[in-house]
DNA sequence: TTTCACGTAACATCTATTGTTACATGAAAC
DNA sequence: GTTTCATGTAACAATAGATGTTACGTGAAA
């Protein structure tokens, strides 16, 4: 299965976005995620119905961050990307006749209605501002490395 | 994305076998599956090479349980498929060299490998003879409430 | 009015799952 | 032994979702 690799590149996005203090294009960004620019506008622009980013067109227009990093968590961005399936693993019928596929699908939706419990809530735990410090944590870590 | 939902299918099978004292034909599964013939002996092709089930051609041919139904676990049957992918979110790169993707990659994967481990766990501690109970008990609901 | 950048529709590509056809192999029944 | 039944397997088709691409429209600033 292919996975949707949508709520990384956001993140990917708007962690460029954060170091800078100008609007990124859409194809500067596209460079930076190695993608399509329309890629980026398609994706970019859930966020903007969440109020998440602004966009602006023009000269030195492009893509800006609407709130503080501290309150975007992955959630957020999770949700503003529609709530994408999280499990590649599901049952085919919804609602089945069969008594035997039911007590299947019962016991996995249990385990991974426990699971997908646990990632909403680590998801909702994390904060842009927390990839910030992490990225700037790496970040001296490699200049310390070089020097 | 499309899910995976071999697990689903062989649980679904083996319950089926394991009403019955004779060997079923991959016909016979295919119709209770909705599906074909060939993706059941592909599919339960699988979990015979892990000793779970057998095989056998010719007349009154068909597969059977190789095993007591207690001791075989859904952690077990999904290891038998190949240990599929759980998630349908991922990253693109896995081993990027820019510094914000790998702090995007870091946070992601700490959420889903904590994920991950929450449902390995419990997949481990349902066996088949818990998925038996729970049909006989959603049976005898089910006359019950004929009657 | 030209340039830049987003907005969006339409279509192409890619990839993984699932379904299908065809034929070989082996075992039991006759 | 030959027919019938059933699995084993390769090869290919259909499907679906994600991603990439092209093309053109719109608005804002130089």
């Amino acid at each position: 299965m292919k996975r949707d690799s949508r709520l990384s590149m956001v993140l990917h996005a708007l962690m460029h976005m954060a170091e800078h203090d100008h609007p990124m294009t859409s194809d500067a960004l596209a460079k930076c995620l190695s993608t399509n620019p329309v890629v980026v506008r398609r994706t970019m622009g859930l966020l903007r119905e969440k109020g998440l980013v602004r966009s602006e067109r023009g000269h030195a227009g492009g893509w800006t961050i609407a709130a503080d990093l501290s309150t975007i968590t992955l959630r957020e961005l999770h949700e503003a990307l529609g709530e994408p399936e999280i499990f590649a693993i599901g049952h085919r019928h919804e609602a089945p006749d069969c008594l035997v596929e039911q007590s299947v699908n019962a016991a996995l939706d249990g385990a991974f209605a426990e699971a997908e419990a646990v990632i909403l809530k680590r998801l909702d735990e994390i904060s842009l501002a927390d990839l910030a410090t992490d990225f700037a944590r790496r970040h001296s870590a490699r200049r310390a490395k070089k020097d």
